[in-house]
DNA sequence: CGGCTATGTTGTAGTCGGCAACCAGTTGGC
DNA sequence: GCCAACTGGTTGCCGACTACAACATAGCCG
């Protein structure tokens, strides 16, 4: 097996085992907030809102479940929805200022986590991990 | 913020959209075996026979839960069990010969498809990627 | 033997997800 | 202008996965 073939494997094992584990300790650390709403909400804030439909196509879900999630999220007031003016179809979803905080306080916690797991990485390694994992998603 | 905290966040961000893509790309990879049983027939084939309790410690799922996918992966007739001659209390299952040859062919098929992702990537970057995501791993 | 623990199974319930059918608004060809 | 095709979103329905609790069975130790 070439060295290309060994670091694939790696790589696959190491996502799927993150992926198996995910789940679990996504709970653990912030069990207010279920991991699909927190996502999203991190990402209508990250990109200062957006349509369900760009949700559906990041996380590669179905249009019927970004819809009944976005309805929880706005039904615990933490995003709020209004008629894009420019195509009357969509809807321009932001979160509300009770859903950026929650976003902060789960953010800080998680990020407490991680610090503590990344203790003995170098800035530039951690830098160079979050570049890769930026290429990765992008080829998906 | 701190660049380190950037980084954070990114990688926090980046693995928590895998794991939601993850399951969405397994079953389109291999429709017919789960993500979970997958990853089950896997370890039973690396360990080389081990019984549910140990599949329930290394997934971190309810013991119920692996009970119903160790039935599942029996009917399918992908693994056996048998009662442990020195613990009649457990079993210990293992993949039958449809089960490796069904590992094998979902394990080519995964390699390709992320050979194909990898396509554009450095001999060296790939490195690098699975050496990091190694390190993760052993943090959790 | 009698309590305690460990291994699995089953019942129940909740969450998440997809598919299909449907409605409403937009776009493009005629 | 008008109808067809497409897009964004909602809802009904169902299957997959999971946890928790209750239970049966088998070993362990006093």
């Amino acid at each position: 097996m070439s060295g290309r073939d060994a670091s694939i494997e790696t790589i696959q094992r190491e996502l799927t085992a993150f992926a198996r584990r995910a789940r679990h300790k996504a709970s653990q650390l912030h069990p207010e907030l279920s991991l699909v709403m927190y996502s999203m909400l991190d990402l209508l804030t990250e990109r200062g809102g957006c349509r369900a439909a760009d949700l559906a196509a990041y996380f590669m879900l179905d249009k019927s479940t970004v819809s009944r999630q976005v309805r929880d999220l706005e039904q615990l007031g933490y995003a709020a929805r209004e008629v894009d003016p420019e195509d009357h179809r969509g809807q321009i979803l932001r979160p509300t200022e009770a859903g950026l905080a929650l976003l902060r306080e789960a953010n800080e916690m998680r990020r407490a986590a991680f610090t503590e797991r990344f203790a003995d990485w170098s800035d530039q390694d951690m830098a160079k991990l979050a570049e890769y994992l930026v290429r990765y998603g992008e080829s998906e």
